[in-house]
DNA sequence: CGGGGTTTTGACAGTTTTCAACAGAGGTGG
DNA sequence: CCACCTCTGTTGAAAACTGTCAAAACCCCG
């Protein structure tokens, strides 16, 4: 059922006719398990069909200088290469982070649909205007904050894109991600990114032990990530 | 004429039936001209118009972590807060950088006008997809590249999009960046830029005095750049 | 139980920032 | 026309943050 994620993460941003939800639900898909560090898509690629990410994490990463530049984590719900159906050869891998599923929905069938209706073509535009939103969010945090608050501003954002799609209990969510991938997001050294989190530890603001991250004191910790759910544009902010 | 240069721009990165074309000139607009440094629209805004860029450059600003941070430059036929038809507050500033001119377009129109149109429609949804692109390629520029092809990487794009609309002229143009402008968009220090430029300088790779910015050995700046086109986007790739 | 990936540690090197001061360019008013 | 003022560009030295290297500890999975 990729309809549910997708159909979640749209409604968290704007509104959705029933109709247009019901042609969601009756989209034609096929579903696809990634292992860990398996790839969905890989530059230069030129696919032809739409990504829906149905469980775990994708990352959008490049090789940049020598190292591995994360660009973006996409969650349940999110449509990593929305921008194929316009810009027909990717620019960027598309990797699974730790196990995944996503729902593979082919163009024609994406195009048909939005040729019926211009509700979910504006959906769909929003829905890549918030994308936007998110990718100058990080520059801003990648240009502007020091380690700690930059590694804290991303985890952030990722419980509250979370919070959208229902994953978040008790201030607390599975997060696949390894220390070196939120070295590769932040544009750190994996030691800085280690020694990093031990800092945000011993200040009592998260427990991140295996897969399971739980954030504690979450005023606090926003406080230090600088982290303002603005930008993500959801409808009920959900922690106010 | 704002149309001018908004088609060209359009043109430059996807098809546009002349139907569309004509729409486009047959916007209802008003101009106006901006001073150094004057905003155009501030952070919390609630814009009713698009703006268009028809002269100058616009800076996507906001302060961040006690410093000034710029998530992007906007050029002639850029139209820098279509994000507002959908997300109605702003969540940046846009600043004329060096003397300006902007149309103004009401929502309402424009609105109007991509009712009339889903060809518009879509060109427009294009459009916001490349912007996405610009916006990774500028967290993949300050993640991974240490201060000197960061900049040069700044310069090639700013290049490269002036080129779309026809303002290089023998890898020659008008740049109203002050270093400080590039320091805030690279996320480095005003000294550290301005020592960067002076290596790039010393490299015979550019020849920057006052508003005038030329681009000597175009290949071998790019190198250094580590620069590639492609995620632009656009159509006829100039330096081909 | 073994093995590979992940996390952790320490010492050191490097890039970048900060501070502070000065030179130069451009615009304004007398 | 020159003095003056401000903004921009430039320099040097010291400090800060972050990166690199290398090794060890840890942990999960098969």
């Amino acid at each position: 059922m990729p309809h549910h994620k997708l159909i979640a993460r749209l409604l968290a941003v704007g509104p959705v006719s029933e109709r247009d939800r019901d042609a969601l639900r009756n989209m034609r898909y096929s579903v696809r398990n990634l292992a860990d560090a398996e790839y969905a898509v890989r530059v230069g690629d030129r696919p032809s069909s739409c990504t829906i990410v149905l469980a775990g994490f994708l990352s959008r990463q490049r090789v940049v200088s020598d190292r591995m530049q994360i660009s973006s984590f996409y969650l349940a719900g999110d449509m990593p290469d929305l921008p194929s159906l316009h810009l027909p050869v990717m620019d960027h891998d598309l990797c699974s982070v730790g196990p995944s599923t996503i729902a593979l929905v082919k163009h024609s069938d994406v195009r048909a649909m939005l040729q019926e209706s211009t509700g979910l073509l504006n959906a769909f535009w929003r829905e890549t205007l918030i994308q936007g939103a998110v990718y100058r969010e990080w520059v801003d945090n990648l240009g502007a904050r020091q380690a700690l608050p930059r590694v804290a501003h991303l985890i952030c954002e990722i419980a509250t894109r979370l919070e959208f799609v229902g994953l978040v209990e008790q201030n607390s969510f599975n997060c696949p991600l390894t220390q070196e991938d939120v070295a590769n997001a932040c544009g750190l050294s994996i030691v800085h990114v280690n020694r990093t989190i031990q800092e945000l530890r011993r200040r009592g603001l998260i427990d991140w032990r295996g897969r399971t991250l739980e954030l504690l004191q979450r005023q606090e910790f926003e406080e230090v990530a600088e982290f303002d759910a603005a930008y993500l544009h959801g409808l009920d902010r959900p922690h106010e």
